[in-house]
DNA sequence: CGCCAAATGTTGACGCGTCAACCAACGCTG
DNA sequence: CAGCGTTGGTTGACGCGTCAACATTTGGCG
């Protein structure tokens, strides 16, 4: 089968700085969350959910969920963010086996003081510097990209059938 | 001063799109590489380089200016490749200070395997989902971007002069 | 030359993420 | 209801990354 060998220029182009944006992009936003609130990327993703859910409670699976994260993934963090102080464990009435995550009053505290400074920081380092056009292309054709990428959405298992 | 509050639908569309292929693209490609290779991402970013020096050799310091890794990671990587056989240190005959970093063949053997399936990846996940023009326009897009990140160039002291 | 600041590396601690092992509860089916 | 596969969660090991502390060397400047 015909296989495309390497990158010509244009493709290491726009490889090359979708590789920079990757790395330095999340850098510099998880830099401004620790610096300005105190809180890391992964503070912020489950905080945030949190935040918005009645009561300020969730059960770990739901979160896991709806973040798109693994259970182990949910335990850890919720465990060094529980030592914290920003959210804690309770048991579920319904299902022995559940956990809820309940944000506290620190917790909330967080998030309502981080989220306006971060969500500038995504306007200054990213969407202020494209344009309306470049928003209005990029927006769907990562869209594409992802909807693409092998899912590993969680557990989901491969192909095989025993 | 006017300052932007919130995200509108547009915005958080893109935005979404970003953060998920920066997550999930990163995600795909590292499993891709270990499952394929047994190489990490860190690995493979310091076999190129390597790979493409005269001897397979470069001081520890350029390894890390052309990687954009800061000392302590470069020193943390190496140590753990040295231990799988991949890279040794050598001493810098130049430079007491300095430590070289020396592919071996195992690692030579690696990198050779590792790169075509990599590369076909990246054009699978990536490249291949965009048409020319959306390429065209996201590269030099994503290139400005990336310049109006605080560099956060390894060491680079921020503003501030005694 | 003698001293001191800057450069180069290494190390240890800790946060984050994945994987695999494990435990307990659930719920279906015979 | 007894058994058993599935689901939900926790834990420990290990790789990766950052930060701060440390040791050594270099290089310039009095």
């Amino acid at each position: 089968m015909p296989e495309p060998p390497w990158l010509d220029d244009r493709e290491a182009r726009a490889w090359r700085a979708m590789i920079g944006v990757m790395q330095q992009l999340t850098a510099a936003l998880e830099r401004q969350l620790v610096q300005d609130a105190g809180l890391s990327g992964a503070d912020y993703t489950l905080l945030v959910p949190l935040s918005e859910a009645p009561g300020g409670v969730l059960r770990a699976r739901d979160l896991g969920r709806m973040v798109g994260w693994e259970r182990s993934r949910i335990s850890h963090q919720i465990t060094r963010m529980q030592k914290r102080g920003l959210v804690a464990r309770e048991e579920c009435s319904e299902d022995a086996r559940g956990s809820m995550v309940q944000l506290t009053d620190a917790g909330r505290a967080a998030i309502v003081e981080a989220a306006p400074a971060h969500v500038a920081a995504v306007r200054r380092y990213f969407l202020d510097v494209l344009t309306d056009a470049e928003l209005d292309l990029i927006g769907p054709a990562l869209e594409r990209v992802l909807d693409r990428l092998p899912d590993n959405g969680d557990d989901r298992a491969r192909g095989e059938r025993p």
